[in-house]
DNA sequence: CATGGAATG
DNA sequence: CATTTCATG
C-alpha cells in the first residue's frame, strides 16, 4: 500500500510535463494532490481516470489558486470534502478518504510567504488543524495518515539554511513548537521514522537561483501516521528526481494489516 | 529612403523572435512600431541602437498596454512625442519626426473590437486626428508620411471577408467614409497607388483558427503620404513573410527630393 | 491565439 | 522563477 503526497503547483502544467508517464511507472494507491490550480472549468482528470483512478477533488474557490485532489485505486468507504469551516474551505484545503483500516487525509496548509497576514492566517490555521484532527479522532475515523504539503517543517535538518531562516515562514519557533506538538499528539514522521537523522532530504525547491540544482530546499511535505499505524511504515521517502513541480513527491509505504 | 510602419504586438516578444536579425537585413532608414507594450521598466533598446538606430518612444501610461517607437538612421530636426490632448496621450498612440524635407507621423489607432465604448471612442479619435493633421499642415509642419496601424481599412478588396464585416470594428460604413474623407483631404496610399486594385494583400490576421496560413485576414497598415510628396513614391508592399506578430510589417520606398 | 501584467507561491 | 487568470487585441 503505497500513498504519495505531491504539491504538483499546477495539475495542467504536471500533466504537460508528462505526470501520466510518471503515475504508471509509479502505481501508488492513494496520491494526494496538492496545488491543483483549477479554472473555472473543472479539470479535466480523463487522463487520470484512464490509468484506473477514481479522482476526488476540493478546488479552492478563486480560479487557478490553491486546491487539493487524491486519487485511489481502491473505492473509498466514504469521501470527505473539506473541513467544515468556510474561510478554509473555500481555499480548497482539505479531502477525506476513509477506507476500512485506515484514512487519507490530504491537506495543503497555507503559505505564509505573501504577507504578514497570511502568516497569521496561516497559525490560525495550525491551530485550528489539530483541534479539527483530535475531533476526527474523538469521531472515530479509523487511524489517520496525513498527506500533505504541511509549508512547515521542524528540525534544523529539515531545510538547508536553518540559521538564516529561524523567523522565516515555515520554519517560526511557533511553527516547530507547533509541529512538535501536533506529533505528541500521537503521529509519527514516517520519513524520520525511515532515515532517521538523515540530513539533506528536500521536498521543496525555489525555481529561482538554481537552488534545486544545488540542493537549497526544504523538506515541507510530510505523510504522517497515526501512532498505532507505525508498526505498518515499511518504507518511506522523497522522490527528489521526479520534476513536474518545484516541490518532489513523497510516500509511504504501509504493509498490510495484520 | 525605405520607412517602415510595423505593429509588432509586444517589442519584447518581437525581440525574441528575431526581429534584430531581420532589421539588419532589412535596413529600413525609419521604422515606425506600434505596440510596444512597455511595461513598468523603461525597454531595452540596447539592441536596436547597436544596429545605428536613434530610439524615440511614446509608451503608454498603463503598463503592457499601446505605445508607439520610431527607430531612425538620420537624427531628425525635431520629434513631437503625443498630440497635446492627455486622453489619447496617456495610450501613447502617435510620435512625430522631423526631417528636411518630410515628416514621419507614427499612429497606433484605437481599437474597437473590445466593447462598444472603445469603438466610440475610436471613432472619436478618427475625427480628432482628421482635425489634428490639418492643424499639423497648417503649422507648416513639413509633408507627412502617415506611418501607422489605423485599425481599419477602406475598400471591400482590402479585407478578405468584407461581406460578413460591413459592420465589424474596423470596417464599419462610418469608418470607411473617414478614410475616404481622409484620403481626400490631400493624402495618398502608398500601396494603393503602386499595386492599385490588387486583391488579398493583407497586414493583419488574426491568430485564431489559422487564419495567417489561409490569409483571411486584413489590411490595417497604411503608409500614407502628402499628395505632394506622391511623386517621389517609388515603391510600396507589405512584408507578409516577416512574422513576429500577428502584423506584418509595411514599408513605402521614397526616391530623392528633386 | 497571443501578449504582457497581476497575484500567488 | 513558474503557475494561473486577467485585460486587451
Amino acid at each position: 500500500m503505497k500513498i504519495i503526497s505531491y504539491n504538483v503547483n499546477g495539475l495542467r502544467s504536471a500533466l504537460s510535463k508528462g505526470l501520466l508517464d510518471w503515475l504508471q511507472a509509479e502505481v501508488p494507491d492513494v496520491l494526494c494532490l496538492q496545488e491543483i490550480k483549477a479554472g473555472r472549468e473543472p479539470l479535466d482528470v480523463s487522463g487520470l481516470e484512464a490509468l484506473g483512478y477514481h479522482v476526488y477533488q476540493h478546488p479552492a474557490q478563486k480560479p487557478g489558486y490553491s486546491g487539493v485532489a487524491t486519487l485511489t485505486r481502491q473505492l473509498p468507504r466514504h469521501v470527505e470534502v473539506g473541513c467544515g469551516t468556510d474561510c478554509y474551505d473555500l481555499e480548497g484545503r482539505v479531502l477525506r478518504l476513509d477506507f476500512d483500516d485506515f484514512s487519507v487525509l490530504n491537506v495543503y496548509m497555507p503559505s505564509g510567504t505573501s504577507s504578514p497576514e497570511r502568516q497569521a492566517f496561516k497559525v490560525e490555521w495550525l491551530h485550528f488543524f489539530r483541534r479539527y484532527v483530535r475531533e476526527l479522532q474523538a469521531a472515530g475515523t479509523p487511524p489517520l495518515v496525513i498527506a500533505g504539503d504541511f509549508n512547515c517543517c521542524q528540525r534544523e535538518l529539515d531545510l538547508h539554511n536553518p540559521k538564516a531562516n529561524q523567523n522565516s515562514p515555515g520554519f517560526t519557533p511557533e511553527e516547530r513548537q507547533w509541529f512538535k506538538d501536533f506529533l505528541a499528539d500521537g503521529f509519527t514522521d514516517s520519513f524520520r521514522h525511515i532515515h532517521g537523522d538523515a540530513p539533506g532530504h528536500y521536498s521543496w525547491w525555489t525555481y529561482r537561483a538554481g537552488a534545486r540544482a544545488r540542493n537549497v530546499g526544504w523538506r515541507l511535505d510530510h505523510l504522517l501516521v497515526d501512532n498505532t499505524l507505525q508498526p505498518r511504515v515499511a518504507g518511506a521517502g522523497l522522490l527528489a528526481d521526479v520534476v513536474h513541480s518545484d516541490h518532489c513527491p513523497a510516500y509511504v509505504q504501509l504493509s498490510a494489516a495484520s
